[in-house]
DNA sequence: CGCTTCATTGACGACGTTCAAGACATGTGG
DNA sequence: CCACATGTCTTGAACGTCGTCAATGAAGCG
């Protein structure tokens, strides 16, 4: 509780970890100057609120490391996580002043801010970055999409299956496609609950099904080893030929 | 079923009903000229398939009048509809061949469609369509999250009375904001159904339960007048002051 | 008038929630 | 080192919401 959020030291774009996956991705060496003019690093505590829904908020930012959760919480206090920001994903709106969800850091995070103002008219005049915002927003909007038929949909076996594929899936693509099985589940049993729709307690039954199936295998409280990815997808009830379009 | 899709008469942009809201709302004149040249309509009857996920598409649009839904099917049949495309909302992903969703036309339909390739050209040409296009998918994907919320975590009366609340909204937005509260829903019971992740019978006994309650009453099987839009509210499980965001 | 399509209603059961207790790990202070 | 508190996870039992299966009703059309 005495670690808030501190500055980083200023770290060059072009060093950066997130530098081909983030909104600067396709951004011209001159750009990138531009940008290192109006960045600035915060740093996040594991449970600090990053900000709250209806709070102004005068950045934008891209997630450099750490996890952060997008919420949206009901009066009568039932939560749903809406998304998950992992390194490289964006949080903000450019042309909006307020922040739309109560944005909160799962772990430890790093985040990359841009001051709203001097983004947005970088927006204008530099084309590579908007039309990298658009492409981002446009994956977003279709993982989004997939989370509906999940949430609408499947059963809870279905999509613990489904979202502990989707991780070792995204894992598996960062490290550069050698089949990782072996996963960190950077979520608890509640954050777990919350995103996709159950109450932990079922979260931690279902979990316990798959174990006992020997569809996953758990080391501690986080680890989970997947013997067999295919399998998996099977049981999160997704068409075998995984769906991909470029 | 003799009706097959056919082209309609060519209609001017500057006269079109959508002109102001729709991707070509900030085009210039010049550019709006550059439209005309790539864009061609298609009609479709109600029932209609526009694309099949997975088909090859070669063209983006503008729904001008009707519905549209997209809808996801897992393999064994369960269907959930993650958009409804309503006159305005566009279709179609630029940078992408194929079709990620069903899309079929719920009620008859006239798009306006621009052929994929020279769509792209413009996107690169021209920064009002692109930039209008972010606006649009940004606000595609607050929808989108709502709608996680709706399907994640309320009840069955909660979910219908949401999505009669969200349709006079937009009515009543769309009609100059005097508060209309008859509305026509574009759907059948087992299309709400597929929307809210909801069976057609749990969608039947819930607007039953409403109009018990004195929260809507019907006239036939389409139309809806809602005596008390803020008690529907109510019932939705929103926040009363409705959520707005500039 | 029969046929089809769509909507309503009822009875029953399954799945997931709720409430409650207990297990396990970690950290703190005596 | 133990006692104790705390946070997270697991497990059990009872309940309730919604899904399933089935029958009935209402509206449109040849």
């Amino acid at each position: 509780m005495a670690v808030q959020q501190k500055l980083s030291p200023h770290v060059k774009c072009g060093d950066c970890q997130i530098r081909h996956r983030a909104v600067c991705a396709h951004a011209a060496p001159d750009e990138l100057l531009a940008l290192e003019e109006i960045k600035y690093y915060r740093n996040f505590c594991v449970g600090q609120p990053v900000v709250w829904a209806g709070d102004p908020m005068d950045f934008v930012a891209s997630v450099v490391t750490g996890v952060a959760s997008l919420t949206q919480t009901m009066a009568d206090g039932r939560r749903q996580m809406v998304g998950l920001l992992l390194p490289s994903d964006f949080l903000g709106r450019p042309g909006r002043g307020q922040a739309a969800y109560d944005v909160t850091a799962v772990t430890d995070l790093v985040m990359c801010c841009f001051r709203k103002k001097p983004f947005e008219a970088m927006m204008v005049k530099t084309p590579h970055i908007a039309h990298r915002l658009l492409d981002m927003t446009l994956d977003e909007l279709d993982a989004a999409r997939e989370w509906m038929l999940l949430l609408g949909r499947k059963r809870a076996r279905e999509k613990i299956a489904s979202f502990l594929a989707i991780l070792a899936r995204r894992e598996t693509a960062l490290q550069g496609m050698r089949a990782t099985t072996n996963i960190e589940v950077p979520l608890t049993r509640e954050e777990m609950a919350d995103y996709l729709g159950l109450t932990l307690e079922t979260v931690s039954r279902q979990m316990t099904a798959l174990k006992r199936d020997g569809l996953i295998i758990t080391t501690g409280k986080r680890g989970v080893h997947i013997p067999d990815l295919a399998a998996l997808q099977e049981a999160a009830g997704d068409d075998s030929d995984g769906e991909m379009l470029s």
